[in-house]
DNA sequence: AGTAAATGAATGATCGTTCATTCAGTTAAT
DNA sequence: ATTAACTGAATGAACGATCATTCATTTACT
């Protein structure tokens, strides 16, 4: 069939009604009308309303980290701990920047209580930023990266930028590639703030 | 008299029932019981649910632009931008880290809806990013800071980074003290990720 | 015909909010 | 000093609107 899916179409359907009025305040009856189907229907494919913003949560994040291996393929399997973690800043904001609707539920909704934080924090994203943590340990190991910086620590700083970037873009009145914030971040991450103490 | 002010005992109570069930689940009957008060009082000191919300981040902002204000003003007077951000950022991280509730009312609850976020954005966080950036220009203009970094994106950056921990640290299981984090951090964006170029 | 999928009206539980009433405390009058 | 009148803060039962969820019925398909 042409529409791929029902489960998808509803799925679609959600994030859209979500990003607009908020999870708390959207109906599910809006959702279902919005996928073109009766309310009874998303009970069909789903437990609970709570079950439609955890699963919106899966499919992107499967969907996001599929997206993020086959990236760091497309890297030249030589490429250093530099190249890999601006790669991933990009990939991140990209993603984000391309779909602000997706980007509102992620960098919002999905926040509004510790039950699903908690949920969010234990699951996929862990493993992202264990990711993150691997780059940085690679980096060390070569003498690129400074090593009396904790790995973790340094993986959630970046991964907190990145966010925040991110948010600011959704409340932001202004018109921008959000993609273009990770180049400019990644250069303060990486050389830091302070001037190289060159003083001749 | 004993008992603070009712507007407060309400607040206070609304701070333990939202960081607890959530801003959305909780019931007004509940602050209510908890301020030892009846559910209509709430209303003849609060518009609604909602500026119960708004109040508790109005109040606390305020206590914490104060706070923050006295903190600076106790450095001295020579503190170098460097020293200024690290304060800035053991200030930050010690206000949350002294009352987990605070805390999750604020990296959580208040970040449940665009409009709630949006009030955020443009009120007083907008005063202490520009207090982040103000520093950062001073650090630029006498050169202990690199001059091709724009100074608001490394303030939204050095927020993101602690906003991160912060919530890292409510989702924790580990008890730990959440202050702790503000020198490492500070020493990554300070320095950067990259080891110094000093190859002998 | 028989099965599965879909419907959408009806249900029922859940609160935010209101407001008629109470009551403690204050003022005024005798 | 005593009583009466007044005030407005506080109460909490009741209201009414809102939705998530269910399920008897219909539709579509094999």
């Amino acid at each position: 069939m042409n529409p791929p899916d029902k489960r998808d179409r509803i799925l679609d359907a959600a994030t859209k009604v979500f990003a607009k009025r908020g999870f708390f305040s959207a109906q599910v009856a809006d959702v279902a009308k919005r996928a073109g189907v009766a309310a009874g229907t998303v009970y069909l494919y789903f437990k609970s309303k709570d079950d439609l913003l955890l699963s919106l949560f899966d499919r992107t994040m499967r969907d996001a980290i599929a997206e993020g291996r086959a990236a760091l393929q497309s890297l030249n399997h030589a490429a250093t701990p530099v190249e890999r973690l601006r790669h991933i800043a990009h990939v991140h904001l990209a993603r984000l920047g391309r779909d602000r609707q997706l980007a509102v539920v992620f960098q919002i909704e999905l926040r509004q209580s510790t039950k699903f934080m908690a949920r969010l924090s234990t699951s996929s994203l862990r493993d992202y930023l264990g990711l993150l943590r691997d780059v940085i340990v690679d980096g060390q190991r070569d003498g690129q990266f400074r090593s009396d910086i904790n790995p973790t620590l340094a993986a959630k700083v970046i991964f907190g930028a990145l966010d925040e970037m991110a948010t600011n873009w959704i409340l932001s009145e202004r018109e921008y590639q959000l993609e273009d914030d990770a180049e400019p971040v990644m250069n303060l991450l990486l050389g830091g703030l302070e001037a190289k103490g060159n003083q001749p």
